[in-house]
DNA sequence: ATGCCTATTGGACATCTGCGCAATAGGGTT
DNA sequence: AACCCTATTGCGCAGATGTCCAATAGGCAT
């Protein structure tokens, strides 16, 4: 197997172990036997386990934030897009949101996995913002301050979501998802349910 | 000394380690040291480790909500009361929230700290709704559904001060007090400026 | 065929973890 | 003074973890 190959099976065989056990609970041998090859191998391509998880942790990040530019194709609209935000963001898996909770404990620990960590938040709000701006632009939304809104919304989500996946039922994930959109709709001005999901539609 | 003050040492030491290193970073010989005894000691009064962490977040977290309350103490009127919620959360230190942030990730992991964990952040939010439960009877506020805008206040708090603890000056402390105050009132239908810091009135 | 380079193995190492247990010590009761 | 109860010690056990390393194998250039 080539060297670039080879990296990538081990990355994916990392993302399965994590999506399983959390990153504080993925360990060197799970992701070789996940592989099922020898603990020493991982090493010779990963000087250390910081360095991989938060690879591995990036190409998850990285994956969410593709799907939402992929769902926007043929969305033109700034409500259109915003709506679908929420849409790929519900569907999210509760595993996805356990390796951002252990994503953001693990931070202060881990250097390499905070950078991640912090640039791909950065990403979500810089997309939040632009589908904003664009809807202030088209006259669609009301917002006086891009920056603070978008950064408000997302921490919704992510606050909502927390709640959703580490504590079980003390809300439901519809919820979560129903709440959050009537946020947005109030901090844009928008109707009451313009944001609903598109099957409820 | 008397097995009450012992276990109460016993959690007191366990706090500042947790303050330290975190709840994951918390070892049963690290609370021995810290106290000066054996670790078989601390086995003695609690059967797990899991039981003496939670034990350990529980007084940490009560105390915070402690604080809330007693500072409530001559205020008498929602908006006020409020007013303060937000003083006593912002006040909050970063270590306080990195608290709180692995205890979210670990809930999946440690069922004693689970439950804590939802109680507390259930109380946070009961306490929420009172408030504005009372702000709706007295007129002050505007909110058709008490239970859902709690919620989302409390979520919104803790997805703003999760950025600052986890991703350090992406966003200031500044940023996150203003945005969250900006957002309840604007979810309580309140005039802008209405819950700001009483220090800037 | 020969030789080299590196992917890969499998295990050793040092360290850490929660937990349990036999032994001790020390204070309170009778 | 005798006794008992339990707080406390100190160590050991079994397992896990990240990292490293000597040895092997297998393909590729010569």
């Amino acid at each position: 197997m080539s060297p670039d190959d080879r990296r990538a099976a081990i990355v994916a065989a990392t993302r399965a172990v994590m999506a399983r056990n959390g990153i504080a609970g993925t360990t060197v041998r799970d992701v070789a036997a996940e592989l099922g090859t020898s603990s020493g191998l991982i090493h010779h391509y990963y000087a250390s386990m910081d360095e991989l998880l938060a690879e591995a942790f990036e190409q998850v990040a990285r994956e969410d934030l593709e799907r939402v530019r992929r769902a926007f194709a043929g969305v033109d609209d700034a409500i259109g897009r915003l709506r679908v935000f929420f849409d790929v963001y519900a569907r999210d898996d509760d595993q996805g949101i356990q390796t951002w909770l252990d994503a953001w404990s693990e931070a202060a620990r881990r250097p390499a996995l905070q950078r991640i960590s912090r640039r791909l938040n950065e990403e979500w709000q810089a997309l939040l913002a632009s589908i904003i701006g664009q809807g202030v632009a088209d006259g669609s939304m009301v917002c006086d301050d891009v920056d603070a809104v978008s950064w408000r919304i997302l921490s919704l989500l992510d606050g909502l979501a927390l709640q959703v996946v580490a504590h079980g039922d003390v809300i439901s994930l519809g919820e979560a998802d129903a709440w959050s959109r009537a946020g947005a709709e109030r901090e844009l001005g928008l109707p009451s349910g313009a944001l609903s999901l598109a099957l409820a539609r």
